[in-house]
DNA sequence: CGGATTTGACCGGCGC
DNA sequence: GCGCCGGTCAAATCCG
């Protein structure tokens, strides 16, 4: 039962230094933390780090062994689009090896595949696939993409055991540790999902529960 | 041949 | 100040 890697502190109270570099004095951490269990029969985690695939398109440029954990953490960019700042980290639960935890780390800018394509461009206005790098305006803010935030939907034959959700803004004073604006998901708690439901397929009641946004920067700026 | 993956090295932050 | 650890880079390799 100690497999609840939602609430193990490491992975709450690690801090990314991604957007450290883009800016020192404000650093705001948006990951969503997915948790979630595999069978091993389904075949595609054979190596023990076989990402479960989503609709996104990554390319792997890092592999880590963490300590305290067996198995190694992956890292993940998103290659659909060149200037795309979404990353995403998978590891498996030290206790079970068919938990996956999977962490999203910023947004994706740029249109979603196929599906949400096709629920995007139902105005058929914003079929170009404005290559982020087109404006160099904040390309490199990924965490602030104008757009909303596509979340991957997984195949359903991996069980969501949950998704935490957690912002950090660190600043100069940086307030308590417990202070970060974690919320932590069940599969009961659907309502947290009722603002995202306008997601157009839903393979199973997980999927669509992957398919929440991020936050964006617009709506909290704590200034 | 091009793109994705692998893997070791490097860098920066944090704790002691 | 030093060491540890996590995250990223980049060259080499593999695969389609």
């Amino acid at each position: 039962m100690d497999c609840s890697p939602c609430s193990k502190p490491e992975l709450v109270a690690q801090q990314l230094p991604l957007e450290n570099s883009i800016s020192k004095r404000r650093k705001i951490v948006q990951k969503k933390v997915i948790t979630m269990k595999v069978e091993e029969n389904s075949g595609r985690q054979q190596r023990g780090d076989g990402p479960p695939s989503d609709m996104w398109s990554w390319r792997k440029y890092g592999q880590k062994p963490i300590k305290g954990s067996p198995y190694p953490r992956g890292y993940y960019r998103c290659s659909t689009a060149k200037g795309c700042s979404a990353k995403k980290q998978i590891e498996r639960c030290r206790t079970d090896a068919s938990l996956i935890i999977i962490t999203y780390i910023s947004a994706h800018n740029h249109p979603g595949p196929k599906f949400l394509r096709h629920h995007d461009n139902d105005d058929g206005g914003n079929e170009e696939d404005e290559t982020p790098e087109s404006n160099t305006s904040q390309s490199d803010m990924g965490s602030s993409c104008s757009i909303d935030l596509q979340q991957p939907v997984l195949e359903e034959s991996n069980q969501l055991i949950g998704i935490q959700i957690e912002e950090k803004t660190h600043e100069d004073h940086p307030p308590l540790p417990t202070t970060t604006a974690t919320t932590q998901l069940s599969l009961e708690e659907n309502d947290f999902f009722d603002e995202l439901e306008e997601l157009p397929i839903i393979t199973s009641s997980f999927t669509s529960l992957l398919t929440t946004s991020l936050f964006d920067d617009r709506i909290h700026l704590p200034s």
